[in-house]
DNA sequence: GAACAATATCAACGAAAATTGATATGTCAA
DNA sequence: TTGACATATCAATTTTCGTTGATATTGTTC
């Protein structure tokens, strides 16, 4: 696996892990601030591997930051990936905003030009 | 299944539908404008079956709309529902943001009263 | 250093999601 | 009407994800 995954995958696994209930709940808490792994379990009253499980998964999507103290580890939430979130909604819903660093073969577009290179089709005229 | 499903339920939803690259790849198609799926379907060089599937995926989250003319089917983006995530997502990584040094118990009791019902803990102090 | 507490990780399993190939449905054109 | 085409749906399979219970790890306290 590289390094820096190609930016469709990013966001991929960045939704992904945007994708599950019991990970939003988790997002919410720690939106009022830090919060140690116990006060999230007695909030969420979820078993403790289950909720180490989904830490994990925020954690390696970036979303959240941890940092131990003493025998208790305090989770925030990692605002920059949420910025980057953000953008790649943005990137999806919005304007045009070309970004560098196509995907496949078929962008390698002309400037103004949006739809560009338009795959040709046999059917729908 | 209830009509509409209680706000995380439902983000959680959305955010899944947003979770696969191939979605992700016919969403950035459509926001260039309406396509037919033949188009899609030469452009992303996906099995017709595959596509279908994941363009109900969409369709059901509400991300895209679908029309139908003549033998041929067009989708396009459905702007409102992207609006609907930005402002989830704006929720989650909220308003005040969590700063990973600021002292942890220090929001509490702010105007809102945000974490009003805190669950007592054992540990952690 | 032994017992303990908080959390992470692992292995096994079940459940949900994605892929594939086949078939059904709807529309046009001859 | 019949046949061809565009697309949707289905059934079977594979893959990925989430849960659970057990164990490992790290740090603390006596």
């Amino acid at each position: 696996m590289p390094a820096v995954a190609d930016p469709l995958t990013r966001t991929a696994a960045l939704f992904h892990a945007l994708s599950d209930e019991t990970r939003l709940e988790i997002l919410e808490l720690l939106r009022d601030g830090e919060r140690c792994v116990c006060e999230l379990q007695a909030e969420l009253d979820a078993a403790q591997s289950r909720l180490s499980f989904h830490l994990r998964v925020l954690r390696e999507a970036g979303l959240v930051n941890d940092r131990r103290e003493g025998r208790w580890m305090y989770y925030t939430l990692a605002t920059s990936t949420f910025a980057e979130v953000h953008a790649s909604l943005a990137r999806l819903s919005g304007s045009d905003a070309a970004v560098p660093g196509a995907p496949k073969t078929a962008k390698a577009a002309t400037a103004g030009a949006k739809r560009a290179l338009r795959v040709v089709t046999d059917c729908c005229g």
